[in-house]
RNA sequence: GGCGAUGUAGCUCAGAUGGUUAGAGCAUACGGCUCAUAUCCGUAGUGUCCGGGGUUCAAUUCCCUGCAUCGCCA
């Protein structure tokens, strides 16, 4: 078998964030398991450099775009290892040999009469110097500028995706998984059940010159989505080589939901219109919120990956996004959840298993791996569970269902426990006559243990080394890298030496509390155990909050620049605050305050609420005002500052 | 406004083409064990399976409708 499977390329306008990081683990796992069941797999990941944004940024930092790219490149590129993301390839849009294939695909369409030249109408900000979207308008105002975009038309080149609509279509039906989950291939069908406009591929030079130039108009540069989406011909050599041949025939790609547009559609046709076979799946994935909140640059809580390798280690990063988002859905990341998890999954239930087990191997067969006796009742059922979750395992990896894999796969690690538990080895060892019933016993689990240690690896590859080492087996031991050799029961051999390791996963402290508080423990150990002392002082103190927990609060000093009353409401005013970044809030000061009156005041704001929608209106925050009472009528009074301080400032 | 998805235990989520006592993990309470990382195992709960109506011998499941949340489109 063979498999190719791609990421996104990212866009190098921000950092690499949480949603890269799932994305990006999900391709790596994706191909470690498909090389452990002996593929051969070829994994591309790489950035997106063209465009205006990049430009805009470029010149903001006073660096050439060329620069610019280099930089932000590197910073995706030198992220990965740090995930142990091993891809084969990182392709850049600016790579010549990217460069030239899509000026040669560019041509070729263009000389079969798919590419013309026609009239765009479209808002144009003269201040953003670009196209706005109808949804980037607020109130039918560039959100930048405050003021209405005009509407201008362009000439520029299309392409002619309406030609291949039905095609398209056709091809969705004929094969269900060419988007998954279904969810999102509903969503492609329902937006192709309206005729499709042809895509504008091109951008004058006059306004955006940091693009691919069209091989037939020197005028023009290509529209960024057309010359991106072609990465995943560019860095398989199309359109010669091997490479290509065998690659392209089982392309895989994942993304996250926001760009399922450009890969369900403006992908597919592009490449009918190449007469290039379809990709064969497309795997959609959800959104990565921090507690209940969408992660956003000016709410400011963006998750960056390397923060989370450093506080958690990299293969609790890994098993916790897997584990936690069923793939196609949002999930909610907190550190409460992800200490859950690296507690109660990873620790108590795998890394005890695995310790106890050394230690009683250690103790009773000096770190011999025993030679098991007869098969009993408890035997059977644990060989079964474990064979089942071998099938089922392997079923869902395939079909991009993590979490289910790894459900299954810690069914068997509580199967184990529990076995444990039922065959009492410590008894055992306590009675000569019972010793070959010790050994069956603790063979078995060291059998568990090999084949935990095969289906973890693609998700936990340090683990998974670690836990070999300890069962004295070698990395490139096929029984635990390749599935179709290893994955069955009764491989281990007796007489291997085991060795003995540091635990596999720490616990960790809860982070709401340190743990200070503790020395007052009583009498009875349980009963007053740090846990329920712990709940106990959280319940008295209710009211009182925790320095950290203030500290989330980010408040900000803003300056209003802009006010304005809601239509139809009394009480409520739209703000444009600068804090530094533009926001615009809803404040129920009508009563008190006009409009005219709050331009160019300071006021303190909550900035990183979670938004919520007002008489149709988005609020990103909260103004904050005293309750007060004037000549026995309520009143609100804004708060401010008492000295000059710059927009933004943060207030602590 | 159009289309679609979702709504199940305190929390996160499974689930059945309609059929006895609706499940798992976490959290909670109690008990057990001592090999183990204060870990592990067992027991115990709580559910108008979103509301209302319909089809049926039987609906949490199918149909209609309402509400809420979310997504896509306009």
């Amino acid at each position: 078998m063979t498999t190719y499977i791609t990421t996104p390329i990212y866009y190098v306008n921000a950092q690499p964030h949480l949603g890269h990081a799932y994305t990006t683990i999900v391709a790596d796992v994706y191909s470690r398991f498909c090389r452990l069941c002996g593929d051969d797999v070829r994994f591309q990941t790489g950035t997106d450099e063209h465009g205006d944004k990049i430009a805009e940024a470029a010149i903001k930092e006073q660096v050439s775009p060329k620069e610019y790219v280099d930089r932000i490149s590197a910073l995706y590129r030198e992220s990965w290892p740090q995930l142990h993301i091993i891809p084969d390839n990182f392709i850049r849009t600016t790579d010549a040999v990217h460069i030239e294939t899509v000026q040669r695909i560019l041509q070729q369409v263009y000389d079969q009469g798919d590419i013309y030249f026609g009239e765009y109408t479209g808002l144009y900000c003269k201040g953003c110097e670009r196209f706005l979207t109808e949804k980037e308008l607020v109130d039918g105002n560039c959100p930048d500028h405050q003021r209405p975009p005009e509407a201008i038309t362009e000439q520029n080149y299309f392409f002619r995706m309406s030609k291949y609509q039905q095609q398209l279509i056709d091809h969705i039906h004929a094969h269900p998984d060419f988007i998954t989950p279904e969810r999102y291939k509903n969503e492609v069908l329902s937006f192709l059940s309206e005729p499709l406009e042809d895509l504008c591929i091109s951008r004058p030079t006059s306004r955006l010159t940091w693009g691919i130039a069209l091989p037939f108009d020197q005028n023009f540069v290509t529209y960024v989505w057309f010359d991106a989406l072609i990465n995943y011909l560019t860095g398989i050599g199309y359109p010669e080589g091997e490479s290509f041949l065998k690659y392209w025939a089982v392309a895989e790609h994942v993304i996250a939901k926001d760009i399922l547009k450009p890969h369900a559609i403006y992908w597919p046709t592009m490449l009918l219109a190449m007469g290039l076979p379809l990709f064969q799946r497309l795997h959609v994935h959800g959104y990565w919120n921090v507690g209940e909140i969408k992660m956003s640059k000016s709410i400011g809580n963006v998750v960056r990956p390397a923060e989370l390798v450093t506080e958690y280690g990299v293969d609790t990063v890994r098993y916790f996004l897997l584990r936690e988002m069923s793939f196609g859905l949002d999930a909610s990341f907190s550190s409460e959840a992800i200490v859950m998890r690296k507690n109660s999954d990873l620790a108590n239930d795998l890394g005890n298993l695995f310790s106890r087990s050394m230690a009683m191997l250690e103790k009773y067969t000096d770190s011999q791996v025993p030679i098991p006796g007869a098969t009993e009742e408890p035997d059977m059922i644990l060989q079964e569970t474990a064979v089942q979750m071998l099938s089922l395992y392997r079923e869902n990896m395939g079909r991009f269902q993590f979490h289910r894999a790894l459900q299954s796969v810690w069914d068997l690690i509580s199967h184990a426990n529990k076995y444990i538990v039922v065959s009492e080895p410590w008894v055992l060892a306590k009675e000569p006559a019972q010793q070959k019933r010790l050994h069956t016993v603790l063979y078995n689990l060291v059998e568990t243990l090999r084949l935990l240690t095969l289906v973890l690896r693609p998700v936990m590859p340090e683990t998974a080394q670690k836990m070999a080492a300890g069962l004295g087996l070698d990395g490139n031991d096929p029984r635990i890298s390749n599935f179709s050799q290893g994955a069955q029961w009764g491989l281990s051999s007796a007489g291997t030496s085991l060795q003995a390791i540091e635990s596999l996963f720490p616990r960790m402290d809860k982070p709401e509390k340190s743990g200070a508080a503790q020395a007052v423990t009583g009498a009875s150990a349980k009963k007053n155990s740090p846990k329920k002392e712990k709940k106990k002082v959280a319940d008295a103190e209710v009211g009182v909050i925790e320095f950290e927990q203030f500290q989330q609060i980010d408040l900000r000093v803003a300056e209003v620049v802009h006010a304005e009353r809601i239509e139809k409401s009394d009480r409520l005013l739209k703000l444009t605050v600068k804090a530094p970044d533009t926001r615009t809030i809803v404040a129920g000061i009508a009563e008190y305050y006009t409009p005219e009156e709050l331009l160019g005041r300071l006021v303190l704001i909550v900035a990183n609420l979670k938004p919520v929608e007002l008489m149709g209106v988005q609020s990103q925050g909260m103004v904050l005002a005293a309750k007060t009472k004037v000549e026995g009528k309520k009143r609100l009074v804004l708060t401010t500052v008492s000295g000059v301080v710059t927009a933004g400032s943060k207030v602590a």
